[in-house]
RNA sequence: GCAGGUGUAGCUCAGUUGGUUAGAGCGCCGGUCUGUGGAACCGGAGGUCGGUGGUUCGAGCCCACCCACCUGUACCA
């Protein structure tokens, strides 16, 4: 009975923990993230992982299922609280609830976890984080330019090479555009209009054969499951695709261009859409910007972005890595979009009634950080660990003699401890071995009658022992290790300390 | 959510046409070794065979349902 009573020790799936090493790679690579926000102008600010449901609510992707996707839950007063699914909408809450105090625009970055309840997959966990910069108040397309460049910047800043990623930028409009020009404008077009933008996202993922089928009937997977198009018939497809490929849809100093083969009628009705020569507009004047500051090998104009579906008023944008990575079992990675963003002029408008413009965008903080993994590019030396004081003897008086050591070690800033277990001096080692200390102290009554330390160097011992095959001598050898008076604790630590730190005897070799 | 696949020790996996006490390697703990992390040898712990129900004299193996994970797909603020 008892033993039914007993918790299991498990994780929520989609969840992780994270331990040393992940942890100080996070660490620093938000460091170096932030920097870059900072030398940008943006200043820090954060809110708490909660906020009413009705702050974030509105903008659920499915008004009839409100709650899904969304951890809530009930306060005291039974109002609705709920977890935060990302950092806008909060942002959103804050610029309305300190509008007349901030100065506009209201330029902030911030970095924090977010949580979605839904399906979790490789990659894909129910916690994670994300570090945004955003700029509110602000209605020029230099606002999404600047963001764009500083997503570039920040890139390279936290180790990805230049030429392996690419910042693509997309116009809500122009899109909006061209499904008005092929006739799906109005409410009832509404579900239409999202299963065509949906199946633009696809482009990267199933290129234009692909599209074409969700953009028509609809497509059948690998494993025979079938998704259901958005029922455009050839002449609307090909409007779609023509933009999608650029094919027929071209734009320089001397305005938009639309052919069409065959078909002058649609090719004139998007020639002349008024959201889509704007949004075209938008993008020429964030090309000409993005190219007089030297970034236009980097952030590149791409028909295919689409991004999120409710609230993008214009520029769109995301960054992608372009390398190509196998992991362990020779299957290709695919790293796809590790941040994003785009202009959201309606969101803070929810709470102050009159129209805020702002953009901004997001970085996923820990895809970002498995792709530098992978690239080999993340801080992710192991962690030196503490010089273990072994105790040979648990006499009271000489417990206060190790102790004694730790307090002198740690006042001269070298990470120690004493041994606090329970077990014998082989399990100490091993837990010396295991915590990766660089060394252990030891003495027993024979160097405590001499005034004598031993210390061993165990990154060497290790070394010295892999020549040793026969334990007798192993034992008898005792590799690197030393006697030092009781006063050269110190100095002795720092020798062994520094000579871990030289590069012929650091972990590489 | 949908489709397909996989569930045996901490990890990676064996396990015959259904047959008695479910195995290996690695890892872990201990010993050889009265004061030394490695190596070697020896020993030990660790499994309700994902769960429940069924078929059968007998189920890790067959059937049904459920759960979890993987792959694809959908959704993704």
């Amino acid at each position: 009975m008892a033993k039914d009573l007993k918790p299991k020790a498990r994780l929520p799936r989609g969840l992780a923990d994270r331990t040393g090493a992940e942890l100080a790679a996070t660490h620093s690579m938000l460091a170096k993230i932030r920097a870059v926000y900072a030398l940008y102008g943006f200043e820090a600010l954060e809110t708490p992982a909660f906020e009413y449901t009705d702050a974030l609510g509105k903008f659920l992707p499915d008004q009839d299922r409100p709650n899904e996707g969304v951890f809530s839950f009930q306060d005291d007063d039974e109002q609705w609280l709920s977890l935060r699914y990302d950092l806008t909408a909060p942002l959103a809450r804050y610029v309305a609830e300190h509008f007349d105090a901030l100065p506009k625009p209201y330029r902030s970055h911030r970095a924090g976890y977010v949580f979605r309840n839904e399906k979790p997959g490789p990659g894909r966990f129910r916690q994670f984080m994300q570090c945004d910069a955003d700029t509110v108040g602000a209605p020029s397309v230099s606002a999404d330019a600047e963001i764009c460049m500083m997503a570039a910047d920040t890139l390279e800043a936290v180790g990805v090479p230049r030429g392996d990623y690419v910042i693509r930028v997309n116009n809500r409009k122009v899109l909006d555009g061209v499904l008005e020009a092929i006739g799906l404008a109005g409410e009832e077009n509404a579900g239409r209009r999202l299963t065509v933008l949906r199946a633009i996202d696809k482009y990267d993922k199933f290129g234009v054969e692909g599209v074409r089928l969700l953009l028509g009937a609809g497509r059948k997977d690998e494993s025979g499951d079938f998704t259901k198009g958005a029922g455009l018939n050839e002449r609307q497809s090909a409007v779609v695709l023509a933009m999608l490929t650029g094919d027929g849809v071209t734009a320089d100093a001397d305005g938009v261009k639309v052919e069409i083969p065959g078909d002058v009628e649609l090719a004139a009705a998007l020639a002349t859409n008024a959201a889509f020569l704007e949004g075209m507009d938008e993008l020429n004047t964030i090309r000409m910007l993005v190219a007089a500051a030297g970034y236009e090998d980097r952030v590149k104009i791409d028909p295919s972005v689409v991004r999120g579906l409710e609230y993008y008023t214009g520029p769109v944008y995301e960054a992608e890595l372009t390398f190509e990575i196998k992991d362990e079992d020779g299957r290709p990675v695919r790293f796809g979009s590790v941040a994003g963003g785009g202009r959201y002029d309606g969101l803070v408008a929810r709470f102050k009634g009159e129209k805020v413009p702002a953009t901004g965008f997001s970085i996923g903080v820990s895809r970002l950080l498995s792709a530098l993994a992978f690239l080999g590019k993340m801080d992710d030396e192991a962690e030196v660990g503490p010089v273990v004081i072994l105790v040979m003897d648990k006499e009271p008086a000489r417990l206060a003699d190790y102790m004694k050591m730790v307090s002198e070690l740690r006042a001269n800033g070298i990470r120690a401890e004493m041994y606090q277990g329970g077990g014998g001096m082989k399990a100490q080692m091993k837990y010396a071995d295991k915590r990766g200390a660089p060394a252990v102290v030891i003495q027993g009554s024979n160097e405590k009658a001499a005034g004598e330390l031993q210390i061993k160097d165990l990154v060497e011992g290790a070394k010295i022992a892999a020549s040793i095959a026969d334990n007798a001598e192993y034992r008898a050898a005792r590799p690197a290790q030393f006697a030092v008076k009781e006063n050269e604790l110190v100095a002795a630590i720092r020798d062994v300390l520094e000579r871990r730190a030289a590069p012929t005897l650091g972990l590489d070799d």
